[in-house]
DNA sequence: GTCTATAACACGATAGAC
DNA sequence: GTCTATCGTGTTATAGAC
């Protein structure tokens, strides 16, 4: 009742912007960022064909935007558990099952969309794949810190293990995570067989199997030189 | 001298299909095979424009083509490792380390590329980021009989394990498998940093690595229950 | 802020000469 | 088997009415 005409406006406004964001999401994860066209994002999104090009300036300045706001909020939850275990544990090691959890839970939680599906893991997939400068940058932006940090903490936690070999391990570990997630869609779980069915899993036990696994993978003992450092 | 002309078309006609496969190939991995163009191909290829729908229907049986041309050889490797490993051991169970072997190596050998890079790798990794009917059916082809056999022999080597635990576990070591083989690739290492670099390792190291990171994470304690069978 | 209409361009595919 | 020229289509982006 109160409300002026240019408070609706804002607020028709922040909706159109927030509704392209999340059908480009969508859009880019099933058809690929290339692929999908700005019609089938706008029209998911219920707006016009040119509202893509008011809100954002182009097609590349939206995929930026989607890639920005899907990713933030899984990192940011990251180094919050990654904090939390360090404040608890002070100079000393983290157990490495809690800092394969912090790792872990955060990605399985985190990157569900409204759907029930996993838009955002299979659109970081699709950018891995097929690595360009401008997403290049933005992956290196939102996981710089948290690949150093967690490496960092991981190092603490396996005084006999490299740098080398820890970063290996590390990225061992992200390989599983995010293709598992990948294959837990079921967007991508209709189509004919890729590997094997793994239905009625909840997400709890997606975390305890994915920490399991991969803390035993760091337990196996060194295969490389350890350096003085 | 005794070849006939006959003999010289029949050759350069197989020596043009054989190029443009492999400028496919390498065109696909580095620009994704949506965004990828007859022309760039044909560029890379040395050949006209047009050779693409001479030799092959259209760009979409080009891209089954290389797609079959570079799984093929990998996966024919890997049953015949296994194949060994079964003759040898006949009824009884499979060392955990030879079979997980079995699966890492030919795939870590045989996806390199001319160039030295790993353009199989990422294409691979680009069609399961990005599931589509044609590609997808193509996957499922290759690899079906892949992972039925591998969990098969995983199940004998793992009595303790349940077969969901198992194809889980499997799926994890795939994702490790094919992340880590895509960031080697230099041709993913000249842009801005994603994940950690790893240089200096010879693809016998990378194999020994795999393994031994592997072989651990299925040597943790189950945690689904077993079912009977 | 939202719409229609269209400009400017790139693509896959093909026809037809050589 | 290889080439040039071109057709038809679909794309992003934008100009301008509402």
């Amino acid at each position: 009742m109160a409300i002026s005409e240019s408070t609706i406006a804002a607020g028709k406004e922040a909706d159109t912007r927030e509704r392209l964001i999340k059908a480009a999401l969508r859009v880019f994860a099933n058809r690929g960022i290339a692929s999908a066209t700005l019609r089938e994002i706008t029209e998911e999104a219920g707006a016009n064909v040119a509202a893509v090009n008011y809100y954002f300036r182009s097609k590349e300045e939206l995929t930026r935007t989607v890639l920005e706001t899907c990713l933030r909020p899984i990192n940011e939850s990251r180094l919050r558990h990654l904090d939390e275990l360090v404040a608890r544990h002070g100079e000393g090691a983290i157990p490495l099952d809690d800092i394969i959890e912090a790792l872990v839970r955060p990605m399985v939680m985190n990157s569900i969309d409204e759907y029930g599906g996993r838009s955002t893991v299979r659109l970081i997939l699709q950018v891995r794949a097929l690595p360009q400068p401008m997403t290049n940058t933005i992956l290196a932006n939102q996981f710089d810190r948290i690949h150093r940090t967690f490496i960092e903490a991981l190092s603490k936690a396996l005084p006999d293990l490299g740098r080398a070999e820890i970063g290996l391990r590390y990225d061992f570990a992200r390989g599983a995570i995010m293709q598992i997630l990948g294959d837990l869609d079921p967007a991508a779980r209709d189509l004919p067989d890729l590997g094997i069915k793994h239905s009625g899993l909840d997400n709890e036990s997606i975390v305890r199997l994915l920490v399991a696994f991969i803390s035993a993978g760091f337990t196996a003992p060194g295969l490389l030189p350890v350096r003085a450092g």
